[in-house]
DNA sequence: AGAGTACGGTACGTACCGTACCTTATATGA
DNA sequence: TCATATAAGGTACGGTACGTACCGTACTCT
């Protein structure tokens, strides 16, 4: 009798009401999902809420809009580069595995996506969480500077010759590449990178003789 | 009698109703001055009709969604930088004065702006009028080819050595700053790209003895 | 058991989009 | 000079998405 208000329980059987960090991780996985399926643009908050079998007002109750939720997706789903700096003994190696370790999760994010929320993002006022961070807090940034501080200890450098924008150059290019390339970018950008651009800088800046 | 229509001419006493270029002008017109007060997102269609004196009609009659309108006001509005490659004399000046010449135009049209754009454009299937052209057609890109080639010609470099991704290296990593970085860019940006990249690799792959 | 919390669900007001429709002014040329 | 086509002015509409308010109801916690 009382019963009857359930009307076939609307999802499976058991405990019907999801709450906390279970609700939360639908919605964003849901997020996620609709991000890879429709693209940033296209995404609304109502197809988010949809998909995740819930409404908008549980999505508005965690965030704001639309711009910080993908983020949180972002943070939790979009495949994250491994960090750790190769140490295989020698510069030229260790940059290649690392700028090819960050492609694709790059590429996974994709234009459209970086586009939108830094079209979007306050910006000001807000000096949380922002898609790019500054340099000095940039993982990739410190990532760089570790293969590089490896190269110094094994003797290939000169300790303390590289200028930040050196160490940043190829991150810095492979991502305006991302971000300005419509369509895909070849994998072997890469090496370009890498051997037109970084090599023969650090050769002419700090390689030891 | 018949004149009561007209309820104190809207305009000025003369030709009231505008056509043509006049009237294309004029909504172009109200499309930057909204684009520099509001910003692109927040920027409206109506908006840009009301501030022409005119309606949303007259605007959709010519472009057909906010992107390509927006473009056409900056290809009419924007300012241009000079194209013109300086030949002064040696090479680090007339690759500093023709960025410092690109400097000012691209921080006008502004990041929110380009992300907008570069956000919303269609780019599938629209092969027309890219916010940001491939190298190939790319007038900045052009010009420092021009005046890399003016160097070779001096004697200061040995033609033909330096790959196009070098040539490219001080517009795409100067664009690439001003995409990311939220607030002002600071000019000597400039400086450094070429005293700590630019020339440093010139130096390294194809400077004459 | 009772009380507070937070989800489900709906409905609303706002904003903007893009289009349809009609009226009216202007340019053109027969 | 008048007729006609064109394009402007102007309004109103359907549609979509936003963000919020409200309320009933399940769940949690003590």
């Amino acid at each position: 009798m009382a019963e009857s208000k359930k009307e076939q329980a609307p999802n499976n059987g058991a405990g019907t009401r999801r709450r906390g960090d279970v609700l939360e991780n639908a919605i964003l996985q849901a997020a996620w999902d609709e991000l890879e399926t429709t693209g940033y643009n296209r995404l609304t908050m109502e197809a988010v809420a949809v998909r995740a079998q819930t409404n908008k007002t549980a999505v508005y109750r965690r965030w704001p809009n639309k711009a910080q939720l993908i983020i949180a997706a972002l943070i939790k789903f979009a495949p994250k580069p491994s960090l750790e700096a190769a140490d295989m003994g020698d510069l030229r190696t260790d940059v290649l595995t690392f700028l090819q370790g960050i492609f694709k999760p790059l590429q996974a994010i994709g234009a459209e996506t970086i586009h939108g929320l830094m079209s979007e993002y306050p910006g000001k006022e807000h000096p949380m969480s922002k898609p790019l961070p500054p340099r000095s807090e940039d993982a990739l940034f410190a990532a760089m500077k570790a293969i590089v501080g490896n190269a110094e200890k094994r003797g290939e450098l000169q300790p303390d010759r590289l200028p930040e924008r050196v160490i940043s150059l190829p991150v810095d290019l492979l991502r305006y590449e991302m971000l300005t390339t419509h369509g895909s970018v070849s994998e072997d950008i890469v090496v370009q990178i890498v051997d037109e651009l970084f090599l023969p800088l650090v050769k002419a800046v700090a390689q030891a003789e």
